[in-house]
DNA sequence: CGCTGTTTGACAATCATTCTCAATCGAGCG
DNA sequence: CGCTCGATTGAGAATGATTGTCAAACAGCG
């Protein structure tokens, strides 16, 4: 990492670098916008070269985890250890997902959300966010 | 993918699998049993040839897997992608993780434990299990 | 227009995890 | 008691996601 400190510039308004947005910036945080599901880095590399706005995966990569870093996207692990993202505004909700033939349900809980928010809370946390993935097996699957 | 036409370690509930106990596969059950907490494969393998009884890693990781189809350890991600298991018997409980510096408070919540079993029963899942993390930033990062 | 720090992207490097496959083990059999 | 054959092991290669490297392209501003 640069030291990126220290020049004559005051340009700190909040925290760190004020991110320029840039064409594949802009493009990234397009193709999370048109889609409202979770993508992995790779989908959307794809997605994007697809389009005609091609855009390096390692800039892909820095971009996302910058756009987390900045708060506007979630990122969460599916059971196989991939990265996945998805832009955070949208309704908030869950995935109940079969173990054995991968079907997925959205579910959403407004005690969880309420219940997440007091213990942290409870323990002096703020700016909280959480991931809950509820595994089982489905209906078809237990025959 | 393999097809493993002939093993049985497929997920066959109706008879018990025929895991045979080695001296390998006893070890890392022992390994995981001395722990009270979630441990990486590789923290396993670690303590294993500490503990003079090499295993080796490739066999960790095949013997943790089994066991996780067994249903006999958890097993779930961390931030970074890492897996890591626990012996599912004791006391199940969440993490609250500060996204600044790390610090974890482990949180119970039977609330959200019957919310998720119910969400699942209701739409005919079985056998559920479930991971939920909770992120935010602790008192003392506030600062 | 030129200067300077920022951003990009091809590619190498990492790291956890899985695969390969020859060597080894172990239980039942003759 | 020694043999056979499938199960198991482990060293190292292979995989695949992610991150680091670094020279070249870029963007704002003076």
């Amino acid at each position: 990492m640069t030291s990126t400190e220290g020049m004559g510039l005051e340009r700190v308004s909040t925290e760190r670098t004020p991110l320029r947005p840039t064409r594949q910036r802009t493009a990234v945080a397009e193709a999370l916008a048109s889609v409202d599901d979770f993508r992995s880095a790779q989908d959307i590399h794809d997605l994007l070269s697809r389009a005609a706005t091609p855009v390096g995966l390692a800039t892909v990569y820095r971009t996302l985890n910058a756009l987390v870093e900045a708060g506007e996207v979630d990122m969460l692990r599916t059971e196989d250890g991939e990265a996945i993202y998805r832009r955070c505004s949208e309704t908030h909700h869950h995935h109940l997902v079969c173990r054995s033939c991968g079907a997925t349900i959205e579910v959403e809980g407004p005690a969880v959300e309420r219940w997440t928010t007091a213990i942290a809370a409870e323990h002096g946390y703020s700016e909280v966010s959480h991931a809950l993935e509820i595994f089982g097996t489905c209906g078809s699957c237990q025959r």
